[in-house]
RNA sequence: GUCCCCAUCGUCUAGAGGCCUAGGACAUUGCCCUUUCACGGCAGUAACACCGGUUCGAAUCCGGUUGGGGACGCCA
């Protein structure tokens, strides 16, 4: 028996079903996926598994939708909804039925709970007993009346199931230890095992790339997909992403949705890199870019074991992507956030060159917007820092640059040589020059290099902010 | 309880029998650079869970122990 075949164009998917909010650990289950189908140039699928009506929610598609867009995770097909596609999965049940691979039924809530409790205490695992099971010369109990029958998919009594994880390993379970699964309630609604198995058949899925809560869950699938005649895909499941704490990501446990990242201004390519560090290397590569991990990813290069989510890992890694963004490119990132912190841009330098002189000293865009203020707003020093700085020693030396700056070009090189030379000619240390001006530039003591900041504003704001207080 | 999976510095990881007195990165500590704060540079602390076995040789292979995680739904 072949679990594996040799797809001649590698279709894979995500396939989130949309009852909580997406956190880290869903989003980066998508990016493998995502990142093996662009690898081999094959396609990648959406599809929402949204049969459990109780807790699906539109919002919770919504987010789904958001944080792929966000993170440039784009799909080829899709996004199919599993709601919508109940002609399927009814036509499937019947042939399971035809079959003889599925039956009728009727034990109740009540006898499975009894059932479930007795095999619990004899030391037990539980599981449906198959009461209700066709087996030659069984005679099966009395149909109940007025009962909807649940159906339930009929297992191979014996024998293993062996598949080929892609990242695990080979695993083997016995077919002694799994039950019949029920693949449609009562009211006919099919239930989730039965409808991944039929989507991703008629997707033409070659790799399903999933979570490993999913593992368990892989045998009975396996089985369903030789009763439909049917080659399994391959499978690759992927090691489980936790919090900093250690503990499992959930949302009472204070894991975020993936879109806070975004409010919090981290760069898309970041998220991605680090996503993709947890759990797959290339060598020692810490920083690469999405193409790069197009180019290099490979299943074999995922690992075994869960991961831990370092937040300070992922404020460093946003810092040297933005670092290495372009000039543009990071001002249209900025600017959002420029925005948001109620500054005016338009008379303002533009949010490519403060992103710049400011790139290195923020680890965020929101705090880069934050900082940013001085240059789109008159600063406000306190009296405070005034008192410091601004002493009746340095006046005299700061009226004397403001003169010679109404002459010097406007570049830091310059600037630089017109206020080292005042400096010296006041007899004054550097930094008692520097200082004052920084303060009355900024309100604040700690910026950019003074040149550059002058720079950024340009003569005239420079020297209106000087004069303010020097007359 | 039963079944499945996992186990290298605090964290993310490299490592696919000799290249390992275990490498890189984040964090942390110290020093340097410096026009403040950063950035940057240099240096340091710090790990193969444990016990057996295989082998001339094991972080790497095998078995067990311990410790984590997952599953055992008419949730997905």
């Amino acid at each position: 028996m072949t679990l594996q075949n040799t797809p001649v164009k590698i279709r894979t998917r995500y396939a989130p079903s949309p009852t909580g909010y997406t956190h880290l650990g869903n989003i980066r289950t998508a990016l493998f996926a995502w990142a093996f189908a662009r690898h081999h140039e094959g396609v990648f699928v959406l599809r929402i598994e949204d049969t459990d009506q109780e807790r699906s929610t539109p919002e919770a598609v919504r987010v789904v939708l958001d944080a792929m867009r966000w993170l440039g995770l784009n799909y080829d097909e899709g996004p199919f909804y599993q709601m919508q596609r109940m002609r399927e999965y009814k036509g499937a049940l019947l042939d399971l039925l035809a079959k003889g691979h599925a039956y009728r039924c009727y034990t109740s809530m009540a006898e499975l709970d009894a059932m479930r409790e007795a095999q619990t205490k004899a030391n037990e695992k539980p599981r449906y007993d198959g009461r209700w099971r066709p087996e030659p010369g069984k005679v099966l109990p009395p149909i109940p009346e007025g009962v909807e029958p649940v159906i339930r998919f009929k297992n191979p009594a014996s024998g293993v199931v062996v598949w080929d994880d892609q990242i695990k390993g080979r695993i083997e379970v016995q077919n002694s230890e799994l039950d019949d699964l029920v693949i449609a309630r009562p009211d006919g609604t099919p239930t989730y095992n039965f409808c991944v198995v039929v989507d991703d058949i008629e997707m033409a899925i070659t790799h399903v790339i999933r979570g490993d809560d999913h593992v368990n869950n892989t045998p009975r699938q396996i089985n369903m997909y030789l009763a439909f005649g049917k080659t399994p895909p391959v499978f690759a499941h992927t090691p489980t992403v936790l919090g900093p704490d250690g503990a499992k990501l959930s949302k009472r446990h204070g894991a975020k949705s993936v879109m806070e990242y975004e409010q919090e201004g981290f760069l898309p390519d970041a998220m991605i890199n680090m996503l993709a560090r947890m759990g797959w290397s290339h060598g020692n590569d810490e920083i690469f870019t999405r193409q790069q991990l197009i180019n290099w990813f490979d299943i074999k290069d995922i690992g075994t074991s869960a991961s831990r989510f370092d937040p300070e890992k992922l404020l460093w890694l946003n810092q040297e992507h933005i670092k290495r963004a372009g000039i543009e490119e990071l001002g249209d990132m900025l600017m959002p956030f420029l925005i948001k912190r109620g500054l005016i841009v338009g008379n303002g330098p533009s949010p490519g060159i403060v992103a710049n002189v400011l790139r290195d000293r923020c680890q965020t865009l929101a705090e880069m917007a934050d900082v940013a203020a001085y240059f789109y707003e008159d600063p406000t020093p306190s009296e405070a820092l005034l008192a410091l700085h601004l002493t009746a020693e340095v006046k005299p030396a700061l009226q004397a640059l403001v003169t010679v700056l109404a002459a010097t070009p406007f570049n830091k090189v310059a600037l630089s040589g017109v206020m080292r030379e005042q400096a010296g000619l006041a007899g004054l240390k550097l930094p008692m020059l520097m200082m004052p001006l920084r303060v009355l530039l900024t309100g604040r003591e700690q910026s950019p290099a003074v040149d550059s900041v002058m720079q950024v504003l340009g003569l005239v704001e420079t020297l209106r902010r000087l004069k303010k207080y020097l007359n």
